[in-house]
Formats: C-alpha cells, sequence, structure tokens
DNA sequence: CCAATATAGTTTGATGTCGAACTAATGGAG
DNA sequence: CTCCATTAGTTCGACATCAAACTATATTGG
C-alpha cells in the first residue's frame, strides 16, 4: 500500500460519500421511496419512457437482475407498468404512471430544502466542476465491467 | 430541478463510482471477501486493533447494527475474535486474528494490479488532489446525519 | 435452413445497509 | 442512593446489489 493509497483513499471517500447521501436522499423521500426507485422514475420522464428493462439497467450500470428486483417493486406501488413488448418476446415494456409522476414531483420537492442547505455551505460551481472526472473515471470503470 | 442539477448530478457520479469500484474489488478479492469486511481488517492493521463495535462503526460512518453484521461473518470466517470489554460492561473488543492479516495481505495483493491498471490510465495526483475535497463534502454529510 | 451464440428477464442466495425495537449497562444529576 | 438519559450491542425486516443458474427468444454464421 504505497503508491496505491490515493487510489485506495479516493476509493475509500467516494463509498462513504455515496452511502451519506443515499441515506440522507431515502430519509427526506416520502413513503418509503428509494434512490433506486427515484432514478428510475426520473429517467422515464427526463430522459424516455417505455424503455425495457435491460436498457434502463445499461443506462444505472446495474445488473438486470437488480434492476428486475427495483421494478417490481416500483409495479407493486403502482409507480410503473409493465407489459411485454410486442416486438420482442424476450422483452418488456416499462412506463410510468400518474401515480409515478406525482412521486416523482413529490421526492424532488422533499429533497429541495437539503439541496438548499448544501448550496449555502458549497461551492456549486466547484462541485459542477467535479463531475465530468468523476464522469471520467465512471466510463473507465464500467469498461473495466466486462 | 433547476439550479439543483449540479448536486443531483454529482451524487448520481458518486453512487455509480461507488457502485462500480466495489465491485471491481470484490471480483478480484479471494474466497469471497468484501470491502466492507476488508476495511475492518485494514483498519485493525493500519489504525488500531482492539476497538469496539461501536468505535469501528463510527469510524465507518455506518450503523451499530451495519457493524454487528459485518463482524459476525469475518469472526465466523476466523478472521477476527470479539470478546466482552472487561471495563464496560456493555461492550466488546475486536482483535484480528493471524488468519485475518493473511487475508488483508492477500486482498491488497489481489487488487494491486487494478490500481496499476488505474494508474496507467489517469493521472494519480489528479486524484489525490480531489481527495480533501471529497472528505470536506464527506465531513458535511457526517454532520447532517443527527 | 439449422445450429451455435447472444440476449432478455427471472429466480435464488449471500452481503451490506438502514430504521426500529429491544435488553442490558453506564454515566450524570438531584 | 435513586432515577433518568444515554450508550452498547443485537435482532428483525426491507431494500439494493451481485453472481450464478435457468428458460425463452432473437441473432448470426455456415
Amino acid at each position: 500500500m504505497t503508491n496505491s493509497d490515493a487510489f485506495f483513499s479516493f476509493f475509500t471517500e467516494i463509498g462513504i460519500l455515496a452511502q451519506l447521501s443515499q441515506t440522507q436522499f431515502e430519509r427526506l423521500m416520502p413513503d418509503g421511496m428509494t434512490v433506486a426507485q427515484f432514478t428510475v422514475l426520473n429517467h422515464c420522464v427526463r430522459v424516455a419512457d417505455g424503455r425495457s428493462p435491460a436498457t434502463l439497467a445499461r443506462a444505472f450500470q446495474v445488473t438486470k437482475a437488480t434492476m428486475t428486483s427495483t421494478l417490481q417493486r416500483l409495479e407493486q406501488k403502482g409507480l410503473v407498468t409493465i407489459h411485454p413488448d410486442p416486438a420482442d418476446g424476450r422483452s418488456k415494456i416499462v412506463r410510468i404512471t400518474e401515480a409515478g409522476r406525482a412521486m416523482r414531483e413529490a421526492s424532488i420537492a422533499a429533497t429541495r430544502p437539503w439541496f438548499e442547505h448544501l448550496r449555502r455551505r458549497l461551492d456549486e460551481s466547484e462541485v459542477a466542476a467535479l463531475i465530468p472526472r468523476l464522469a471520467t473515471l465512471r466510463s473507465i470503470l464500467d469498461a473495466d465491467r466486462d
């Protein structure tokens, strides 16, 4: 552990940050809403609705098994619908419901005060400057996945 | 989601990075060793041995329940011992075993090639420069925990 | 056309993580 | 000394996540 210390320390910080932020988000969100579930709903609204589970899994860089699990819970809560894809017998189509849209909005509203709190304590442009660097790292790690 | 976009994007990147890096580490580690378990062993060697579960939980910013779970698995594998603390009837003392030390070394050796690989692709001093910023964020989030 | 390969989605089991609840012990105030 | 607040550790249930294994379907190459 000599010259690997920087990377090790870096990933340790990342791991803890991820955990703490996720926990904070989830405390604020309504009705036991989770970050994983929120990001699916958000994706449906902001990127595209009617995608397949595999496409969603790839978008978030999780396994298909993970996405199946999250989608099942969302469907159970009536926040998405999942139907067979007529164009591909193996596939499904995931669509957000009106309740899903409402839940997404409620979640955003619930976390807004926390973002404001962060913005008073941090230089947002500095945080924004970190994003492309993190994204670079992420793409390297994602490439290492296969 | 107007001026909160930077923070939201930032935490999204952090979450994915944490996941991908953890997965990569765990693929490389021997015998189903996990990052959570490794960090406990590493802490015993590099920081202090003979600490209590609560102290360890605070060090990693996880709940006591989480630490109990991880420690139980480590004990089961013979990598730590856990005994009552004679100075405090509620508390325990966690110590690393020789097998635990060996496992830590094996884990470090197993992940070394991956760190080398990262070092060939990234400017390590740039990564190192990110650490204090991440640590600042982490301390803010940690303070928000209570 | 057919066989081999790849892909989609699901299930299962293991792990980490949290919140809630609990029992037992400690520390501080009156 | 007694009582109350705090702390330590554990259990339980819910969720996300991965790997492995599986069935069904689509795609590709000969």
